[in-house]
DNA sequence: GCTGAAATCGCCTAACG
DNA sequence: CGTTAGGCGATTTCAGC
């Protein structure tokens, strides 16, 4: 699984589908401009490569009853390798830690959290983040409303850059 | 299309989606214990009340040469509803930034951004984001590496919650 | 190597019970 | 919701560039 470089149908490919996950791989070789099976292949290999992690289904987390969403600033106070990756960890086991960066900066992570209610999140955040072994300090921040959410990488930069070093 | 109450069954399948958004209808009404076709016919009703948004490939940044990540915090100088508007509008009509979120507390904004290289990003911190109209303060901070990116909801906490109160 | 064409197999998706 | 059934997509095979 060699990381070759990729040409513009891979990268019209991969655009598309990050577009639209669930298109038929016809379709999809229509778009880019080939015939299915070569498309069919494609696909695979760059899945292989690990140009596609995955495919997820964008689900309302409102709609599901998950009414609060919250960023934390997360301070630690030692930042040895072991106790970064033992936070890291923690974090991997919170349902309710959607996602976790590490940052530099005085910020040491950066946690994208959701939960069906506040007194849920507080419960979590008092009980469980704050509580934990090494974590200095906690700032949280609610989100009041969402107004972008964009999916992955701007291909359109992608080929402007492309073109340009041409 | 009302928002009707999910059942057990609408659950498992936004899950098993999330989870792998590009499988087969036949295998996902195989996981959900239904037969085929009342298993599209859900999917299709999910997708219209609009608890599934979409489809999307998951892409690699950094193998496709976005190399760098960055979360920018941004104050305003005015909170007035339009001007909160203007701003996200010009975060959608900004490529490199991928997520906008509007907070409470100090910070106004959160904003996900990527970009090829470290240059690329400090232009467009100086050029577009830090000079764009309404702009008080932005504080940037680098993510040096991920440790968690699950996507959507923990479908397993909403099952707890269920039960409980059942 | 790559693509494209043909053929097979399996899935999607109506219509009906 | 399940079953049936026809059409379409997916995927292998094979030939050509």
């Amino acid at each position: 699984m060699p990381s070759t470089k990729l040409d513009p149908i891979d990268r019209k490919i991969l655009a598309e589908l990050q577009e639209d996950g669930r298109m038929t791989n016809v379709e999809l070789a229509r778009r880019v401009g080939i015939s299915a099976p070569p498309c069919l292949r494609r696909v695979r290999t760059l899945e292989e490569a690990g140009y596609i992690r995955g495919y997820h289904a964008d689900v309302d987390p409102r709609l599901l009853g998950f009414e609060v969403q919250v960023f934390a600033m997360v301070g630690l106070s030692s930042q040895a390798e072991a106790d970064l990756v033992a936070f890291e960890e923690l974090c991997r086991s919170w349902p309710l830690v959607r996602e976790c960066h590490m940052l530099n900066g005085e910020i040491d992570f950066i946690l994208k959290c959701v939960a069906p209610d506040l007194s849920t999140f507080q419960s979590f955040l008092t009980g469980q983040l704050t509580a934990a072994p090494n974590v200095a300090s906690v700032r949280t921040s609610l989100v009041i409303r969402g107004a972008k959410d964009a999916p992955g990488v701007p291909f359109d930069v992608m080929e402007e850059r492309l073109s340009r070093s041409a």
